[in-house]
RNA sequence: CGGGGUGUGGCGCAGCCCGGUAGCGCGCUUCGUUCGGGACGAAGAGGUCGUGGGUUCAAAUCCCGCCACCCCGACCA
């Protein structure tokens, strides 16, 4: 296999641009920070959602929807909740507009003032838990297992398309449980849920841990993750899992009757994952010709471009892209047969190649006589004839080798870039030479790691959850450590 | 909010220092030749030069103010 072009690192942030734009999977907004997801990011991003959504049915889960609006004081109920959120909160305060009395456009109308602000929701723990609180009387209620896919909105200073952006699409799981054991293993089930589609779907390893107190949910006892790393070296939080133990039951008064007759509050979890999913598969497997796509979630995954010159020709080459559609559809697999006539094939397979397509089958005058296609692959950008008689085992086994290549490629990065630090300056030295997920001891404390995030801009990712323990000391400080945790600069 | 940068046809830019008829590439339209890796030729369409003021016979260009966006930090999935 040849080897894939890898993005530039000093130039990571255009070049992401780049490939999200020319890829046509979102536009820039009028408003600054919020993200146009076009077409072809939107039937990605409907490919993920179908895939997870029947793993969350799998696992006993029903979907439903809360709304937008949350009243102000909903958020102000659970105290670390309103810490962590309230400053990136859209707030409405009117219900209409009116003209202004010089004129000069609209104004919010003075009489219309909201009794209470209503929060554009951030997340929906506030809003469901006043639900499930009316809802949860008996042990026999018990479980609520909901999820929700929605959009959110959160006030951020930077943004950037996908992986930061002011609203954002997401799924959001809220769970209701009588016991703290079964809302734990909710959260690991999640957890685990999450990196199995990461890993099996969108090609990308991740690491699965706990994060640090510092960086937890705000209103949870534990926050799981699942931390990738991307091409240029730096970490991304993929998707998170939360035990939220009682928390927000006790904010909202969510208590229920257990069968020994005690009144006892409810335990909880919530977890989702982001459109920023699209970001992570971006950076995982693109490449300066652009994006490139894992067949399991591509959209299109095979395109048929047909070659000409004749009149005569093309009414041969179409009749046997047609039987090759069908042939190949028939197998399940999702197939464009580009028979514009606009564009030449060279400016096709181009523009297939910025877009990710798996794979791309040409079929020309040649191939005709030859009983022939020319086969071509997106992650190495190689090519073969095929006889046209074996398609239907060569494609469907090429699309399962270019999904396994993808993810190899990505694992062999990641391993590459994990390195053991035992001394700070080895520690840092890692940090600015190699990037990437750095193992090293730390002693527990939120000071050490604050003061480690100041100097370095790195951060603990997460406390690997099947890390073997290993004494050692903390590079910084000299105090004993049980085990390795995972730092990296992260998005 | 701090530091840096940019605003000129749909996109990317030159022109500004040294004021004098608004240009280039890509894209778009039409016609012709082409079509196995982003074709070529010809003819076209398309611009309040971010915005407000000032200087001047004359401003994209000089001066002052404002606005917007981008990049780098602090915040974050």
């Amino acid at each position: 296999m040849a080897d894939a072009i890898t993005p530039r690192a000093e130039d990571y942030s255009k070049w992401y641009l780049d490939v999200v734009l020319s890829a046509k999977l979102a536009d820039y907004s009028p408003v600054r920070g919020c993200m146009i997801v076009r077409p072809n990011g939107y039937a990605l991003w409907e490919n993920m959602q179908r895939v997870l959504d029947g793993m969350f049915r799998d696992t006993g889960h029903e979907n439903a929807y809360f709304p937008i609006f949350i009243p102000e004081s909903f958020l102000a109920r659970e105290a670390e909740h309103v810490e962590g959120f309230a400053k990136e909160c859209a707030v409405v305060t009117h219900s209409r507009l009116r003209v202004r009395p010089d004129g000069g456009g609209l104004e919010p109308d003075p009489q219309s003032r909201l009794e209470e602000n209503l929060i554009v929701r951030p997340t929906s723990e506030t809003i469901i838990w006043d639900s499930y609180s009316r809802w949860i009387q008996s042990w026999r209620d018990l479980p609520i297992k909901i999820n929700q896919w929605a959009n959110v909105v959160r006030w951020e200073m930077r943004t950037r398309l996908f992986l930061r952006t002011m609203e954002f699409l997401w799924q959001e799981g809220h769970t209701a449980h009588a016991t703290e054991a079964e809302a734990v293993e909710e959260t690991r089930l999640i957890l685990d849920l999450y990196a199995r589609f990461v890993e099996e779907y969108m090609a990308v390893p991740v690491l699965k841990g706990l994060k640090t107190e510092s960086e937890r949910f705000a209103g949870a006892v534990d926050t799981y993750c699942i931390e990738a790393l991307m091409q240029d070296g730096k970490a991304l939080q993929a998707g998170t899992s939360h035990f939220l133990g009682q928390n927000f039951a006790r904010a909202f008064g969510c208590q229920f009757q257990n069968q020994d007759n005690e009144l006892e509050y409810v335990w909880a979890s919530s977890w989702g994952v982001s459109t920023r999913l699209i970001g992570a598969l971006v950076m995982s497997h693109s490449d300066d010709q652009g994006l490139v796509l894992p067949p399991r979630l591509a959209p299109v995954q095979v395109v048929i471009v047909p070659i000409y010159r004749k009149e005569e020709e093309r009414g041969a080459v179409v009749e046997v892209g047609d039987k090759i559609r069908e042939e190949l559809s028939g197998l399940g697999l999702s197939v464009k047969f580009d028979t514009r006539e606009g564009q030449r094939p060279g400016w096709k397979f181009n523009e297939y190649e910025v877009q990710g397509v798996p794979v791309r089958v040409a079929i020309g005058p040649r191939d005709l006589k030859n009983g022939t296609v020319e086969v071509a692959r997106r992650d190495d950008r190689s090519k073969e004839v095929v006889p046209m008689d074996s398609l239907s085992t060569h494609i469907p086994k090429l699309l399962d080798d270019i999904q396994s290549a993808l993810y190899a490629k990505a694992a062999a990065f990641r391993s590459t870039h994990t390195t053991k630090a035992d001394t700070y300056d080895e520690f840092k030295t890692i940090l600015d030479e190699k990037g990437g997920f750095v193992m090293a001891h730390w002693d527990g404390t939120a000071e050490t790691e604050a003061r480690i995030k100041n100097e370095t801009k790195a951060t603990i990712r997460c406390i690997l959850l099947d890390e073997a323990s290993e004494q050692g000391v903390d590079m910084l400080t000299g105090a004993p450590s049980a085990r390795r945790v995972v730092f990296g600069r992260a998005y």
